[in-house]
Formats: C-alpha cells, sequence, structure tokens
DNA sequence: ATACCAGATCAATGAGAGTTGATATGGTTG
DNA sequence: CAACCATATCAACTCTCATTGATCTGGTAT
C-alpha cells in the first residue's frame, strides 16, 4: 500500500501541529515580538525559537521585520484568515447522518 | 531548557496536521462513509485507515455511527466550527508593524 | 450456538521532527 | 576596518509517529 499523495496546502497545519509553535502564534497576536523578547516570555533557548520561527515563516505564517540589531516577528494574517476559511469550509459543508452511499 | 506547557487545544491541529488525514476528512465532507468505502477511495490498508480514523476521532474531529456489519464515519461540524473559529480570531488579533515592544 | 464479517488493536520497523550546544552569518556601531 | 551583537544554521541525539502485517473483538446472520 503505498503513500497518499502529500497535500502541499496541508503545510501550515503541520506548522501548528506543535504546541510550542501555537503557543508563539498567540503570543504574536498579542503584539509584534523581537526574538530575545520572546525568548525570555517563553523559557525556550534562542537556537529553539529561532528553528521555530523558521517553521512557521516556511509555512508562510509569519512576517518578519529587522531594525537595528534586532528582527520583529508579527503573524500574516492573511495566512490565519485562509486558514480559519478553509476550517470553515469544512464545517459547513459536512453532511448529516445518513447520506453516505450504502454499503457494501 | 525544559518543555513548553502542552497546549491541550492543540491536540485537534496535530490531528490534521497529517496530509493523510486531512485528505480523509475533506473525503467525509463530501458524504458520509463506512470504512471499506474509505479504503477503496483512498488506497489506504484497513489496518492504517483505522489508526488515522482513531486519532481523528481522539480529537473529536469525527462522529461514527454502525449499521449492521459497517461503521459510517462524518465530520463533527462543531468540532471544524470551533477550530476555524479559532484561527479567524489570531487573523483578527494580528497586529501591524510597530506596534510592539521596543527592543531591548 | 457457531461461523463469519468489518473494523479495531498490537508489536515491530523506519522515517521524520523537536531539542540541544556549538558555530556561522550578516548587519551595526565605534 | 575591526569588534560586537542578535539571530540563523549546523550536527548530533532522542523520541514521537506513520506504516505494515498479524491478530483480536464484537456484533450479525444462519
Amino acid at each position: 500500500m503505498v503513500q497518499a499523495p502529500v497535500l502541499a496546502a496541508a503545510d501550515p497545519f503541520k506548522a501548528l501541529a506543535d504546541p510550542t509553535r501555537w503557543a508563539i502564534c498567540e503570543r504574536l497576536a498579542a503584539e509584534e515580538l523581537c526574538v530575545c523578547h520572546l525568548v525570555d516570555d517563553m523559557g525556550l533557548s534562542q537556537s529553539l525559537l529561532s528553528h521555530h520561527l523558521k517553521v512557521l515563516r516556511d509555512a508562510g505564517l509569519l512576517e518578519q521585520r529587522r531594525h537595528s540589531y534586532w528582527t520583529y516577528y508579527r503573524l500574516n494574517r492573511d495566512a490565519f484568515a485562509a486558514l480559519g476559511a478553509r476550517m470553515s469550509s469544512l464545517s459547513e459543508r459536512a453532511c448529516e447522518p445518513g447520506n453516505g452511499r450504502p454499503c457494501c
């Protein structure tokens, strides 16, 4: 039995699957923050935090901005809106019991 | 550096992080289906499909119904609506560049 | 009750992802 | 230019999780 075709659009969900990364996003929903503040607030090592930020960035969920020494991160509003829409779409299409094909 | 506190509400996102499971959900958004039909449609082994269904069930994303020999699965509409709302909430709270604390 | 069927569970394997500590990068200040 | 700072990257380790094949379970029909 072979692997199912990979769904490219699922990557952002993969990125949000980790509790640490979800926590980072909730933190960033409140305010734009530089890495050093995130390190302090969340009690993660700089290296680990940087790794998680990269995963979120690659998934298109975060945007960054440099100012002097520091890099500020914030949420990509459109990306989260799109994900929310995809989830809501599923909930709206969800059908009632008894609508399936007769089996088998 | 110690592990970040686990966010219980993140579990459904973990369940949806796998492309195969996301495909199952999209399949079930169209119609209620029994396991044997999902096996045929998706080309997965019965064992593997049953495993993924359990993960989705444990995350509260699916509901099941037995009819004679067969078990029918469908989406839990409320669960998906709630997740969509959480995502949308983040996108609405997302702030503009320059709103962060001065660093450092 | 017994044979049977769909589906769930189990044990084992392998690939992938999180975590850590050390090092590299690239812009900034003097 | 040279020293410096925040941040990114790298290599290594561990642990979780997807996948597989075999076995078990619990309801169903004869």
